[in-house]
DNA sequence: GCCGTTTTCGGCCCGACTGTTTTCAGTCG
């Protein structure tokens, strides 16, 4: 059984404990090893073989068992009992906001409810009131819950959330009284989709700020507003759909705590209370305070104060996951990770010549706008006619204005001859190899046939990437997030052929995919892949989204080194002709 | 169920807010 699936299963068991009433700190462990599940640094059938998965902090003797198990048989025992106890429409109901397990294990059995809709008709028929502990407000509040679940797809995209959330900061900055503000939540973390907007302010009084702050035109609806924070409903992109964003004011010299304590990760957070207490301080979102002598406090001024009396480095907000960032802090490992000043161009972007918007000119003055020193054409090949894929001739056509364009530049700048080669279905290449031979980079990437088993994929790619001329492999998992599911395919296979081969993976740059994902590209660097940033950009707007490829290069620890394209641009050029030629 | 610079038992992160309650449990982040 797949990694993912196993941490669902353990996440979920967790779930029905906690909905049945089992001590919290059993239930957690289960949550905790599902996590630790999601970023671990090898595959996970090799950290079985090899022992280190007993090794991995929060994966102890009983867990481990269990995790074996699944993977080697897909059976678990214990699960399926749980299942067994439990509706399958129970746990559904934990996503209506203000429900958690406690309730749900209530209303259960005294209502006999057991999915969205029972509780739906128990809340609309005034049943809920009247069950002990239960009421008239929290009824309407489940009421308008399942509502808002229904109006909400949940999470959004990082350029939405930044869209929405760049004016309140704007805002708030503006504010009288207003000394510092910053964005954090999932956002600051650069995850790859987020939940809801927190912005942070620190003021002497900050209550009229949550006075404007509510009162502001977009705000649609009101959930909370009080004197240290305000919550509200944006509009969201789609129709009918609504974003959280929640605002929060503290003194100043409460601001690193509460900055650090709002960006998270929860699991972060937790590793840093627990490594405060055995220092003898109890750290919460406005200070470090002496466990035994309330009287003394550690003040920190920044983060880094804070990090350092912690007797940590300085911890990079991409980092904060509890995946091993506190041992790297303690003992000075931690990456300098790679910043978007390091990107001296980026390759696989998409001209009028296929389905881009711009003309090769306009892509080259919007890179050079940017610092470029390169850009690399990645036009889309003959069989993707849907986005008028070139034939041989149009290839030839596109090299010569290519070359024409170079001479101009006099050196100063270079288009790279590129094409984004379709992967066929049995992992052939859409040109014949003596007109791979003539591009200066081909980006090999999958658009058809997304269907197909996982080990007829595996083949298909690995077959695709162990052509010599394959330069890079372009969108890894084909998903598009929040919309379309990843192909099935085993990375790590095709990892181990990529570094064979000497064949770069690509982070496809564009919020709508993150594809490698931070967790693959953390395993490739290990495995020796050379990773490349790329926008995928069908217009000159979309070059900027180079800096979401940055964010998931550096919460998968990269530093520039582990980047090729923050070399030179002689570098750059001198790199590709080598792997023009490269054999086996 | 996990884990150990109070180490094999007895802890396990912390505070705000809400609603249902006369002192607190549940949820959320």
């Amino acid at each position: 059984m797949e990694t993912p699936r196993i941490a669902q299963i353990l996440d979920d068991m967790g779930t029905i404990l906690e909905v049945q009433g089992e001590n919290p700190f059993r239930c957690r462990a289960y949550h905790n090893a599902a996590q630790a599940l999601q970023s671990l640094p090898s595959d996970l059938t090799e950290m079985i073989a090899d022992g280190s998965l007993t090794e991995v902090p929060g994966i102890g003797e009983t867990l481990y068992a269990k995790i074996v198990q699944l993977a080697t048989t897909g059976r678990l025992p214990a699960y399926e009992k749980l299942r067994a106890e439990t509706p399958p429409g129970l746990l559904a109901l934990l996503r209506v906001p203000g429900v958690g397990p406690k309730k749900i294990k209530a209303l259960h059995e005294a209502l006999d409810i057991q999915s969205l809709a029972d509780l739906r008709a128990a809340a609309q028929a005034g049943q809920i009131a009247k069950v002990k502990g239960f009421g008239a407000k929290t009824e309407a509040n489940i009421l308008e819950g399942i509502g808002f679940l229904e109006t909400t797809g949940g999470r959004i995209l990082q350029n939405e959330a930044l869209a929405l959330v760049a004016p309140i900061l704007e805002f708030v900055r503006a504010q009288k009284g207003v000394i510092r503000a910053e964005v954090c939540g999932s956002l600051r973390r650069r995850a790859e989709t987020i939940g809801d907007l927190d912005v942070l302010f620190s003021s002497k009084e900050p209550g009229p700020v949550f006075d404007a702050f509510v009162t502001l035109p977009q705000v649609a609806k009101v959930l909370g507003h009080g004197t240290t924070k305000a919550s509200v409903l944006l509009p969201g992109f789609k129709t009918d759909q609504f974003v959280q964003c929640d605002l929060r004011g503290v003194a100043d010299d409460q601001f690193a705590f509460a900055l650090h304590y709002f960006t998270g990760s929860k699991a972060h957070n937790i590793g840093m209370r627990r490594r405060a207490l055995a220092r003898g301080y109890s750290l919460n979102e406005y200070a470090l305070t002496g466990v035994k002598d309330e009287s003394k406090t550690l003040p920190c001024r920044d983060e880094a104060e804070l990090f350092e009396a912690m007797g940590l480095e300085y911890i990079p907000p991409e980092l904060r996951e509890d995946a091993g960032e506190f041992e790297a802090a303690e003992n000075g490992s931690l990456p300098k990770l790679i910043e978007y000043s390091d990107l001296t161009g980026t390759f696989h972007c998409h001209s009028d010549w296929s389905d881009g918007e711009a003309t090769l000119e306009e892509m080259a003055e919007g890179a050079r706008e940017l610092g470029m020193q390169y850009l690399g054409i990645g036009d889309h090949s003959r069989s993707l006619a849907m986005a008028r894929g070139l034939t041989i001739d149009r290839v030839h056509d596109q090299w010569a204005k290519i070359d024409a364009l170079n001479a101009k530049f006099g050196g100063q700048f270079r288009l790279f001859k590129g094409t984004e080669c379709d992967i066929l279905g049995d992992g052939s290449l859409d040109f014949p190899d003596d007109v791979l031979a003539g591009f200066d980079y081909v980006v090999a990437s999958v658009h058809s046939r997304f269907k197909m088993s996982r080990d007829e994929m595996t083949a298909r790619i690995i077959r695709a990437i162990s052509n010599p001329h394959v330069t890079m492999l372009g969108h890894a998992t084909g998903r598009l997030l929040l919309s379309r599911a990843p192909y099935e395919v085993d990375l790590d296979a095709v990892i181990e052929a990529a570094a064979k081969h000497r064949t770069m993976i690509e982070i496809n740059a564009s919020p709508y995919r993150l594809d490698m994902d931070s967790v693959h590209c953390r395993r490739a660097r290990k495995k020796g892949v050379t990773i490349v940033i790329n926008p995928d950009a069908h217009s000159v707007a979309g070059l900027k989204d180079l800096s979401y490829g940055v964010g998931v290069a550096r919460r998968a620890w990269l530093t520039r080194d582990d980047v090729f394209n923050t070399a030179p641009l002689a570098e750059v050029a001198r790199r590709l002709e080598i792997l023009k030629g490269k054999g086996d």
